[in-house]
DNA sequence: GTGAAAGCGCTAACAC
DNA sequence: GTGTTAGCGCTTTCAC
């Protein structure tokens, strides 16, 4: 028969099963793959035997004669940034309880490594992308490319609106409402906001929520109490410096993400202001140093792995429904953030 | 011109280019790979069409029939973990720049998902495995059947002594060393070391590393100032309370990772300890939040890029000399760890 | 319920 | 320098 060296060392192929059993590798393909037209008892037998050899499928095999890869590729700018690391997080599981591989490329931000992962994907046949958009890129005609070659593709958290296909993004105009808000029933009167550029969608959409719920709670907007900053520590500082400078500066300010929030607390408290007693803050993003530092910083959540869960699950219905015309072209899942209340928001004293 | 099937999946072959130039598909399969028996005529018009056509290569054709996949197998135990997250970031940079995809699973932890992991990988025929072991794993079979398969295989940051197979980590005893002489430096004279459980070898390594600094800088060893912790913020904190209740203190401490260090902190900052000034903490991992905390942390980098970088540097020249038989297998590469040296342990006022 | 035969798209041995 | 032929290991008609 076969000495354990043979079957570690050779790759053992449904032939191989077949001769054993005096059958035909249609049928041990057949069996392996649980097909109903095989008799229990020789699938039984197939199953049995494909264990004893140690048999495992030849995906490559497979996959290029059925056209079917179970494999799909995911772009993202950096693994080494927390939130995408959390997201492929969420990608991978679900991925793999779905019986798919990924492949994971990083496009550093620059378009020509963009258009390099499609190429490879496409070149691996993969079933489907989900894909961040790199900050680099203007011209999408690469994915409007994958469009046209109806291969399945899903952006999540950074979308563009030329290219017409499903998304999953967190809503950040109402993230940014529930953060306003919350300082609001917290007790603060005056409302700062440091806010993003604001040709990145994102911001504006987070300045907006920021204005709304000002408006839904009767509180008038004020231009003076929005710092336009640039997303980075050093603005939440400049922030504070700006606010204190006002002769009558705000109570309490929702930052744009959190190392603005960061910057800000950092920058209050060279002032000696006292956080949350007379200055309450909320950064967005939740990101890991929020808790560690003093005071914690609250926060919204933006569902990161949610996010991968549910990317996946929208380009496996696509996958699906590949050739049935089906519309699922205008898909866009937004999720809901969660407010993180921690001490930096406590309310007044 | 092209076939009802080529319009539906949007394939050109390399059939097709033949076709167009009158040459047969093996003259194209070779002009496309630069053989040099081609002519560099025919090679030009070959790859021009390739180009006119958007042809690309079907790899799972290509490495079904040359047995090299070009593609790795990449098993950590989550990307929601900076560390890893920051690893994979090297690895897949390495990768790409060598023409190499990688394929990513999650352990999670358990050992179960990483045969499932190892499984998958052998289906889709990877050229090589990069693993950090799960920390449920106390059966290796697994990963010895890869080397008994002749399947390359390398180990980062968790490894193992049972599996003879190259590896890439940190040095912990020197890095241990390294930031307790830091602090010997400074100025500290009775150092202490919050300790982590020493049946993990990174842990006991520390602990020597931190006893070898001692006595190289003829300190004698006090037992008492070695607080066994269990790597979390609360065991810093105790570890706090704990020097704190002595008799004579230690006015610093080497903490065996940034959380315990950060609990330290916290611990200290409750009982009014002001630190650097009258106590020093130097802290592992180079964590996010380092910079952040107020004091800012002393810490060890764990050159988690560069580690992915050699890891899969290994992996590809085991792939290489696979079939040479060149004793490749006690292959360990031991990185550096860098100081960087924060407000946490400035020195003593 | 199983077998025979035909590829998926590519590469590689062997011709000439 | 290029063509011919034969698969890689699998799935999938089409038979019976």
């Amino acid at each position: 028969m076969h000495t354990i060296a043979q079957i570690l060392t050779n790759r053992v192929t449904i032939h191989d099963i077949a001769r054993e059993l005096n059958l035909t590798a249609a049928t041990v393909s057949r069996a392996l793959n649980n097909n109903p037209r095989i008799s229990t008892e020789t699938t039984q037998l197939v199953q049995d035997k494909a264990d004893q050899l140690r048999y495992r499928r030849d995906k490559l095999a497979s996959s290029l004669r059925s056209g079917q890869s179970h494999t799909i590729g995911v772009i993202i700018p950096s693994a080494q940034i927390n939130f995408f690391g959390s997201v492929v997080h969420g990608i991978e599981t679900t991925a793999s309880e779905n019986g798919y591989s990924i492949i994971l490329y990083q496009s550093e931000e620059k378009t020509a490594i963009e258009k390099k992962a499609i190429d490879t994907f496409l070149s691996a046949r993969v079933d489907g992308i989900l894909a961040s958009i790199a900050k680099e890129t203007v011209n999408f005609s690469h994915y409007a490319e994958l469009k046209k070659r109806n291969v399945p593709l899903v952006f999540f958290d950074r979308i563009n609106d030329d290219i017409e296909t499903p998304s999953v993004m967190i809503d950040d105009y109402k993230g940014a409402f529930i953060a306003t808000e919350h300082l609001i029933k917290k007790g603060y009167k005056n409302i700062g906001h440091v806010s993003g550029p604001l040709h990145i969608k994102t911001f504006s959409a987070r300045l907006n929520g920021y204005k709304e719920a000002l408006r839904a709670n009767g509180i008038d907007f004020d231009e003076a109490f929005v710092y336009q900053g640039d997303v980075s520590i050093e603005s939440g500082k400049k922030a504070a410096d700006y606010y204190l400078s006002l002769e009558s500066p705000p109570d309490a300010a929702f930052a744009v993400e959190d190392f603005t929030a960061l910057g800000l607390i950092k920058g209050l408290k060279e002032h000696k202001i006292k956080i949350p007693d007379e200055f309450g803050v909320v950064g967005f993003a939740n990101e890991s140093f929020d808790e560690h530092i003093t005071p914690s910083l609250s926060s919204i959540d933006q569902q990161t792995v949610e996010m991968g869960k549910e990317a996946f699950n929208l380009l496996k219905s696509l996958i699906k429904t590949r050739n049935c015309n089906v519309m699922l072209d205008h898909n866009h899942i937004v999720l809901e953030p969660i407010l993180l209340c921690r001490e930096s928001s406590a309310g007044k004293k």
